[in-house]
DNA sequence: CTCCTGAATCCAACAGTGTTGGTTTTGTAT
DNA sequence: ATACAAAACCAACACTGTTGGATTCAGGAG
């Protein structure tokens, strides 16, 4: 006889919020963003979805909990490297998050998360930033502009990848077909883009995005030694 | 006596892509992307929903139509101006569309539209970029690495905006909200973070936003000095 | 042991969403 | 006049996030 799962439940098998952004993370790789609703994710528990409201204030809410648990992936950087590595590094730890699980581009995107995970990684950006000698206020705007970088990017980067999933073909399709587009345009109108339809489709972004830093670095060298950045 | 609106219309009278696109921006302004459904753009339009498809694939269609319209309002900078200030004023005039219309950074975020406004505006970005001195290649990377900026940029600078909105609370609050929550952590734990509480939530972005262009093109400055960049 | 409180769950419903198949009207070309 | 097809409508489907209210039951008070 299976008993009522109605009332309170027995000690140990309560549904937690933990498990409610374990179960969302789940269903997140498996299925993504689009699919990811507060009632599969209540079916993937065996529970009503009304339960999850219990422990969840709104699906917004949830989503602001999974992305602190993504960033929890974020490692802090080998405090022996020179300071240009760490930056490199956390950065890239960043990005590897936002590639490595389906969709967690978008859900970062734009959110300011206030987690534990989100306030350790920022900080370690800021200790990071702040031992090269750079004042308070220019780490803290260097870490806003480091940050926006790779949203931005990995945002960009991954957007065939959404649209292909959404029409339920291949990614490697949707930049081919993306490349023909670009090279079909009258190059009398467009000159230079149809020039570098290549690049633009390239699939070799790790570069790419590296040199991005590199670039910024670069100029927050030279800022310094000419003029003040603060 | 009205007459029936089924059926093929009076020529002139006729519902078209862009009249549903305008219907879209219009009520994009007005209420915000939350609010912006199919049903509603139809009923603004004095239009049942279905007939919509007939113009549009989908509201992920009509949704990259909007962008492209909306990046139509970025114009080609003034050619007698030197490089720098040219690309700034380009990605300037970016950031404004996506300050001045309501959720256009979200829209914009991370899309592929290949418009023709899109397309234009590219073309102008890669050419100013080539009269530098630089080569095809890096100058797609660098473009694909300015935009990815401003769009990453925007996406944070307005999160509050819309949390706020959300929240059906004033913005100035939900950034002294953050703002206090940031002072409220623990120094032991977060030194550098709860120092640069108040740079953090600053007002001023604009001269934010302008510094990390700055950074950027004095990296490009000094990397084709020293090292080649592609 | 009994009674009560309150935590945690379920049920049912609401208002709204994007999308589609089928039907109907009507201007235009034959 | 008749056929055609463009362009609209109606009705429905399967789904969404969220809420109010009923329900159950473990643990503490007497």
């Amino acid at each position: 006889m299976v008993t009522s799962r109605r009332g309170r439940p027995a000690p140990g098998s309560e549904l937690t919020a933990a498990a409610v952004v374990a179960a969302a993370r789940e269903l997140l790789g498996e299925q993504g963003l689009d699919t990811l609703s507060m009632r599969r994710v209540a079916a993937r528990l065996d529970v009503d979805v009304s339960s999850l409201y219990w422990h969840v204030r709104s699906k917004e809410a949830l989503l602001d909990l999974l992305a602190d648990d993504l960033l929890g992936e974020v490692r802090p950087p080998d405090p022996r490297l020179p300071w240009r590595e760490r930056v490199e590094a956390l950065l890239l730890d960043y990005r590897g998050v936002l590639l490595r699980h389906r969709d967690a581009a978008r859900i970062l995107a734009g959110r300011w998360v206030l987690g534990p995970n989100t306030l350790r990684a920022l900080e370690n950006l800021l200790a990071t930033l702040r031992s090269t000698g750079l004042g308070r206020a220019e780490s803290a705007q260097v870490a806003y502009l480091l940050t926006s970088y790779v949203s931005g990017f990995v945002l960009q980067e991954l957007r065939p990848m959404n649209a292909a999933e959404a029409a339920g073909t291949d990614p490697d399709q949707a930049l081919d077909q993306v490349h023909r587009e670009l090279k079909a345009l009258p190059p009398e109108d467009f000159p230079h883009l149809t020039a570098v339809a290549d690049e633009l489709t390239a699939r070799t972004l790790d570069e790419r995005f590296r040199r991005g830093i590199a670039l910024m670095l670069n100029g927050l060298e030279t800022g310094r030694t000419s003029e003040p950045l603060g």
